[in-house]
RNA sequence: CCGGAGGUGGCAGAGCGGCCAAUCGCAGUUGACUGUAAAUCAACCGGGUUUUCCCUACGGAGGUUCGAAUCCUCCCCUCCGGACCA
């Protein structure tokens, strides 16, 4: 593979590099590329890990060395699960690490050659390097910059209620220093600790992480639109991301066929309109992540079957009305049925299963 | 620690001795209407129950009262102000 095709991969269907130039020289460099993603312990795993995997089968063809960071200590910074530490670091790896390693298989992607690391049991190793590094990063930030920094963590400023919070953020970009990483990833709500990140790099005397953000799969439910200062329609995207706290917004990676159809039919679906509409989105993002096709399969009232070999023709016919919702709503529940079925497998096993019921406990009650 | 303001159901926020399970709103659930969803309308929306009703509730513990979310006492917690320099 040449360094042109790694870059062309490595970036594809991405919503925002920092910078590309960056990432350019580091391939051409032949420096090992380390990756790496974390993830705050809560919450089930949904789509958006699947889209997500699709990211990181890109990232392992690319020949990345690519890392999943099991965050145990910042979901406890954030009050996940029942708001202890023990919980999030069991969580870990009882229910989490499966969930994503069966989302990886529903993308294609290689589980077993993802690096799985456990904050804290990484933390304990490091010691008091780590620590350094943490406090290194506090010293380079503003107060101002790091409570900017805690909308990470899905919360409101408002609601930044403890010192410890702004622990979190200082932690979030030591974590990309500790683990020696030189492509630090995550979704575009993230941007900001990434961005602290790269300006304390300088001081710290480290290289700068590039930043690689993708897209955020818009949560089913009917979004809140607001208006910028533009004059634009923005979409509150805290609001509108899949989340546990809104159960239907969102399709479980290990949810049955009949939830599947039944989520996917009650999402926010506007005929004609393709702006902030979830459906058209996770076809774009998801289903379409990768050259395929999709057929809709309709009675001959309504047009007859169809198959689409491309985004753009799909939106079109969508615009104009030439395809009900209705009728993508049925053929995308279906795609979802059928890429999904490894994950509801997988979590067949008894013990698996068993981690699900237990997560499913412990965010019931948040 | 001192002074001030507060702690009410998922959130927001009324009530301020009986008519309060607690106004209104948001969220949520269900139904009607649409070839989807949304919007709109209706019902529900602490738990048990079809209603009567019973239980648990207005930060916590006591008390006053025939009767308290509402008054009193103590405690806990949150928010704002309080150094110095001007």
């Amino acid at each position: 593979m040449t360094n042109e095709e790694k870059f062309i991969l490595i970036t594809k269907n991405l919503e925002e590099v920092l910078t590309p130039e960056e990432l350019k020289s580091l391939i051409e460099s032949g420096t090992p590329l380390r990756h790496y993603i974390g993830m705050e312990i809560s919450g089930k795993g949904h789509t958006g890990w699947v889209f997500l995997m699709h990211k990181i089968k890109d990232l392992q063809d690319a020949g990345v060395q690519v890392q999943i960071l099991l965050a145990d200590w910042h979901t406890w910074l954030n009050k996940k699960l029942d708001g202890t530490l023990e919980t999030a670091k069991k969580t870990a790896g009882s229910y989490f690490k499966e969930a994503l390693k069966a989302a990886a298989i529903c993308a294609g992607a290689d589980p077993e050659k993802i690096n799985f690391v456990l904050g804290s049991e990484f933390y304990e190793k490091m010691g008091s390097d780590y620590w350094a590094k943490m406090i290194q990063v506090a010293k380079a930030t503003t107060v101002s910059r790091m409570i900017r920094s805690t909308t990470i963590m899905g919360r409101k400023e408002t609601e930044i209620s403890d010192t410890a919070m702004l622990i979190y953020p200082a932690m979030q970009a030591a974590d990309i220093f500790a683990l020696k990483v030189n492509i630090a990833h995550a979704g575009t709500d993230q941007r900001n600790v990434h961005v602290v990140a790269r300006e304390a790099a300088a001081q710290l005397g480290e290289q700068k992480p590039i930043a690689i953000h993708h897209h955020l799969l818009q949560g089913l439910t009917e979004p809140i639109l607001t208006t910028d200062e533009n004059g634009k329609r923005v979409m509150d995207m805290e609001a509108a991301k899949m989340s546990k706290s809104k159960p239907e917004s969102a399709v479980f990676i290990h949810d049955n066929p009949e939830e599947i159809k039944r989520k996917v039919n009650n999402a926010f679906c506007p005929e004609g309109e393709v702006e902030f509409n979830p459906i058209l989105d996770w076809v774009k993002h998801l289903i379409f992540y990768n050259p395929t096709t999709l057929t809709i399969c309709r009675p001959e009232k309504w047009g007859g079957d169809i198959t689409y070999q491309n985004y753009e023709d799909l939106e079109k016919d969508y615009k104009e009305k030439k395809l009900h919702p209705q009728d993508l709503k049925i053929a995308v529940a279906e795609w979802l049925i059928a890429k999904l079925e490894p994950a509801r497998k997988y979590f067949e096993n008894p013990s698996r299963k068993a981690a699900l019921e237990e997560i499913e406990r412990l965010t019931a009650r948040e």
